[in-house]
DNA sequence: ATTATCTATAGATCTATAGATAATGC
DNA sequence: ATTATCTATAGATCTATAGATAATGC
């Protein structure tokens, strides 16, 4: 029963990166200890030998998810030169991301349930992932000074997760879409139009 | 131990208001049956007089929750005839609703919780719901045509929804103030400022 | 007599722990 | 010998139900 030590640190990052997927899916309350471990093949009394308590795995999974967005964003701007602003809106606010929320933006994920926790070690993490990212968003933005980037920044941020949210929320499908290519229109995306599937964007 | 036909009528409104209630603020997952009775005094047992089940309050407790809203918001429209806009992005992106999500926005309050839900009755609710706010805020926001005002509308509702999650997720009291403000600024709210705490903004 | 509510509980599930097991690594 | 994992379970909590209770309303 015993693996090695290299297995043990593997099962440790499995543990860490299922949790993410799922947490994401389904919410901190939706999901059991009992479910993490079974979908990795691990049994539930394993975990324990991991971490000291699911709280403990909550802030682990965000802190280790939220590193992988600041990466994931600073490959996307780089990889699109001519017009990083887009590189980032246009995967962010796409049906793939609002399908997949197990790999998605971690704010549209579980963003209400880390405002309902009084961890503030988990909220200090959502603190700096937001700072890094409107950093980032900062940094490709225009505007007359740093502070009006920075604002740009925020606003654009927030109408992004609040877009996620939306979509993932409502039924109707069409309307689904809708709010994200009008989200991609404003906020300078290059995909979206003014009602839906035209090209460039001009704002 | 019974009461009369109308105390249980409003025995069932009081359930319906406190589920609303408690919802917003712990999730769907947060908050037992129990706690809703308890809450107004009766018990855990009497619920099921009312409702077929916790499912069935969901989407009781939801669709009489947005109705509030959108009523919330025709009267806050109504009441300031110069700037309507700013009229309901004001109350909306302010502290007072930050700090009080047991009575505010459903869809910055439970809106992934609905996400996660694969309950069709509760997404139409969610998918109507949206219509009627953005139809509202698509008739105070200037635009070139119907299309465009849906639109900005959209994007609107989204930076509003995002920026009341994010100021509620993060941890530091300052950056949540930011979020509000710069959206604020950035949608056409009176109160917000480039920084903070300025006076009237003018896009 | 009817029925809204209460008490008590069944059955499922969840976090966390204790002790057993067996492979690793000295 | 050490320790990563497993089995089994304690204790708490959650949804839902059954049967008892007592006030309403004919």
């Amino acid at each position: 029963m015993k693996v090695s030590r290299k297995q043990a640190d593997a099962n440790r990052e499995m543990i860490i990166e299922s949790a993410g997927r799922l947490f994401r899916q389904q919410g901190f309350d939706g999901v059991g200890i009992a479910e993490i471990m079974r979908e990795i093949g691990l049994s539930h009394g394993g975990f324990y030998g991991h971490f000291e308590s699911k709280e403990d795995l909550r802030v682990e999974a965000c802190e280790r998810a939220l590193e992988k967005s600041s990466e994931k964003w600073a490959e996307r701007a780089a990889k699109s030169p001519d017009s990083p602003l887009a590189g980032l809106i246009d995967p962010y606010l796409s049906t793939k991301h609002r399908d997949d929320p197990g790999n998605g933006c971690l704010y549209a994920g579980v963003g209400l349930d880390v405002a309902r926790q009084d961890n503030p070690r988990l909220r200090r993490s959502f603190t700096r992932g937001f700072e890094t990212l409107v950093g980032l968003l900062s940094s490709v933005l225009p505007g007359r000074s740093k502070a009006a980037q920075r604002e740009k920044a925020i606003a654009t941020f927030s109408a992004m997760v609040g877009a996620m949210v939306l979509a993932r929320a409502v039924h109707d499908p069409i309307l689904s879409e809708e709010i994200l290519n009008a989200n991609r229109a404003v906020l300078g995306g290059t995909r979206g139009g003014a009602s839906q599937g035209r090209q460039a964007a001009d704002q």
